[in-house]
DNA sequence: TTGAAAGCGATACCAT
DNA sequence: ATGGTATCGCTTTCAA
């Protein structure tokens, strides 16, 4: 257990009202005092003490607003359900959350949502958005008002954003390329893929893609991909193009997933009159909505890889409640999830 | 955020002491007095803060006794990081640690370990150990005396401890089972399987194989059991028996390895003088051991199956924590691990 | 059986 | 610029 503010205080035979302004740089203390006070500090490796911190500052208790683009976007439940678990852990040391679940991707909408959350009184923000310009502005002018901001699942690359708490997409690409190899192995058939992604300025599906190819590359698996379609994270968006793509390429002996439209690229498959039985078609997705579970579990889809939201939204929280607390250190830039692979048997897993 | 107990005496007209005897039922309180306390808290459903009691009992800091049979068994390496980081995170709540790593299991050894560990001051305890009479007699001796006791890897259901914390370990077996049938699908070949385990007296040996041969029925995968070969957990150990039986079957083209013999095993792998070239040979292992993780990366084992040893660790502690700090709640009775699929691309993922 | 008061470690405000 | 003091929520003596 290391030294206490009190007995820095005693050391130095000031009080430890005087301490406690040199050690969060408060200023107005006399250059000479304040330096002995650092040293004594560091000599005894002096550590501020949650338990302690925490009581005093709770009268000005932290409400971290949280915000994402999740309406009509299952995925963000689960991130959703790791903030609250974090809160429920947390509530004791007076955290509370806001929670604002929007819709789309227009940085307008997103900037007003953040907006709104600073009005409704929020202290720092865990934030799901984008990274156009505009936003790394305002987002950046946020920052510059004292508000800690981390990104969650989406990094924002264009601010001084404390960290980044999300998926390794590219990694994940790779798995997902390494597993289908390891299927296929044995049976040396060509392989003609279909690719579906939500949409080509999002870079993490990018990244799932090219670390896709890159590994079928690396695990000397020969390819062509027949087409890249882009389903906007939707359904019935992508349930013609997806008819049609099966239609025209009978050929088409596996479907690699990278967005959220796992349900409507699934139901065209089984409802085109492709040559190919669909037993013989290898599926490879991502992340675990319920409809994807349900598939996994009827034995369509081969694989899921999966990147723990609950984790996510957990982690972020915790990561911005020490960042507060602790006056000094600072957590790794990039915090990554695991590369969850799930089939049947531990479909219902929460990592 | 809840009441406290300080309003909770003002409302009762009574002084915070008296409400603190009650709510921690400490005895000596008039009984309509404390009736009358326990409805107020009730009614405004009220739960003692954290960081106030942790401040408060920060005098008797608790000293957390950690036993493991880890000595030559690497596994346990990364329970113990688990351990290590828990512990770094509450250091500021008064947490301290004792780790024991004996070697082997010898019940008369097990007590003396735990025993030493409350000579030296431990007030509670995480367990690896094992499920025998004398040792289940022993722990509910330690528990009645007011410690309380986590299981962590291996169950001991002999006793009241808390809770286990560790792997599923049939649910290890079945997911091995499907995987195999997955990447054996379009081979359709006879399969010969070769089984390893450490012991045929460790319960979560026994249920990884009697999980990968249900998971094969289930996934409809024909095969034959070549022979179970036990390893005591000792790569030396397993060698000699592994080269015999892979001279004597060369028909083998399966290893399911369900415990830590995996480097053994796979070096005589290399050495036998085998039909079949290891490369047509799958083999599904469990766990991450550098040498696992080495023969992972080289692409001679197909999968290892991980059960997250760190999380374990730092479970188990934050588990105890929680119970001890918290006087009405007490954790799941089985906290079960993610069974986490790795392949060489996410290999150094630490689930 | 009960109350009063000191203390855990840190913060914040009011004096000086 | 600095010290003193009350406070956060809870525990724990010590008296009464």
């Amino acid at each position: 257990m290391s030294i206490t503010i009190k007995e820095i205080a005693e050391q130095a035979g000031v009080s430890r009202g005087t301490v406690d302004r040199v050690l969060h740089n408060r200023g107005g203390v006399r250059p000479d005092i304040a330096e002995k006070i650092h040293r004594i500090a560091e000599q005894h490796s002096f550590r501020m003490n949650k338990a302690g911190r925490i009581l005093a500052v709770r009268k000005q208790p932290l409400t971290i607003g949280c915000l994402m683009p999740g309406v009509g976007n299952l995925f963000f439940d689960d991130v959703i359900r790791g903030y609250e678990a974090a809160q429920q852990e947390l509530a004791d040391y007076g955290v509370s959350l806001k929670i604002k679940n929007i819709k789309g991707f227009e940085p307008e909408n997103h900037i007003a949502a953040i907006q709104s959350l600073l009005d409704e009184g929020c202290t720092a923000l865990c934030l799901s958005t984008l990274d156009t310009p505009e936003l790394c502005v305002f987002i950046n002018r946020v920052i510059d008002a004292n508000i800690p901001v981390i990104a969650v699942n989406t990094d924002i690359p264009g601010t001084r954003r404390i960290c980044y708490v999300g998926s390794d997409y590219y990694k994940g690409g790779r798995t997902a390329a390494q597993l289908l190899s390891k299927i296929l192995a044995p049976a040396e058939q060509p392989l003609h893929i279909a690719v579906f992604t939500g949409s080509r300025n999002i870079k993490g599906h990018n990244e799932r893609i090219s670390g896709f190819t890159d590994g079928l590359t690396a695990h000397h698996t020969a390819y062509s991909l027949i087409a890249i379609i882009e389903g906007f994270d939707n359904d019935e968006y992508v349930f013609l193009p997806a008819i049609a793509l099966f239609d025209q390429h009978p050929e088409i002996n596996c479907i690699y997933i990278a967005a959220s439209c796992v349900a409507g690229v699934c139901t065209a498959l089984r409802q085109s009159a492709m040559v190919q039985p669909p037993e013989h078609i290898h599926i490879i997705v991502f992340d675990d909505l319920p409809a994807t579970k349900q598939l996994i579990k009827e034995g369509l889809i081969d694989f899921t890889i999966c990147q723990s939201p609950f984790q996510q939204g957990y982690q972020a929280v915790h990561t911005l409640f020490n960042y507060i607390l602790d006056t000094q250190e600072h957590p790794d830039e990039y915090i990554l999830m695991n590369t969850f692979i799930k089939i049947s048997e531990n479909i219902d897993d929460n990592g």
